[in-house]
DNA sequence: AAAATAAAAGATATTTTTGTCTTTTATTAA
DNA sequence: TTAATAAAAGACAAAAATATCTTTTATTTT
């Protein structure tokens, strides 16, 4: 469904988020070992989320990475798409290059009614809101 | 959603279904044509798929792939399964490797639906009931 | 100001996916 | 029974995704 890659970058923005809370900064390495991930490729993948402005960092001492208030407003379909991009929002569930209403696949509609459902999902669940949870252990960003 | 080489399976298996329907056996170019796809590649897949006895071929002089009645009953769930395996049918959304009712990730409870759907999409879907609407120009297996 | 820290940037490596080509085997038709 | 045909099998190639390592830059603390 979504890329290693934006699977890692959800994961870690929902980690940031929940421990930046209060104020913090988290570091990378913490990062991964919250969420279970490569810490190089982490690293890269919230390099890219940062200029994207998905996700804040100070460098040096006491530095790390955090979210501000607009950020923790965010969807997870704001990181798919910066991640994955538009391709499982708009593209077609065979690979066609061109599928639309007037020319559509085998599964064109019922696809249809999925996707638009996964991305009402995605975006209703906004980055700020899992915390709580998280903070409860009701739910997990890793294994254990 | 689906790799590549899945998607190709299935135009490749809805278009051989198609053509076969009359008991012709269609040649890897025409069905390379067919679903506009790269010849070689669907050969290997389709070799994939006929050890896994989800389509018929013959070799030789007027040979070709088709399928037979079992086949047409197959569902494009059989064949995302023979292709990608279960990770779309049990996966996590986020790739956590444990990812449960008690355990769950956090978009665990939504995703649990829409995959639901998404497997009955395909588990409906029967292989040999497209051809009346690929003939008629309704659904369409490649570009142009 | 110097030393230490942590992310940014850039380069490199590995693995997986996707795609291609060549040789072999089976089958049919002449 | 020989030649032609078409898939099977195996080897190879290219591209993309995933992962790692090193150097640089910014910032903070001492």
């Amino acid at each position: 469904m979504f890329s290693k890659t934006c699977e890692y970058a959800i994961r870690a923005i929902l980690f940031i988020a929940h421990k930046s809370e209060n104020g913090d900064k988290i570091g990378i390495k913490d990062i991964a070992k919250g969420i279970d991930s490569p810490e190089y490729f982490v690293a890269k993948i919230l390099q890219n989320l940062g200029k994207q402005g998905l996700v804040q960092s100070q460098k040096g001492p006491s530095g790390g990475f955090y979210l501000d208030d607009s950020c923790r407003k965010h969807s997870l379909a704001d990181i798919v798409k910066a991640v994955d991009g538009q391709k499982i929002f708009s593209g077609c569930g065979l690979g066609l290059k061109q599928c639309s209403e007037t020319r559509p696949c085998p599964i064109h509609h019922e696809y249809k009614e999925i996707k638009k459902r996964l991305i009402a999902m995605l975006e209703n669940a906004k980055v700020g809101t899992f915390s709580e949870e998280l903070e409860k252990n009701l739910i997990f960003l890793k294994r254990k």
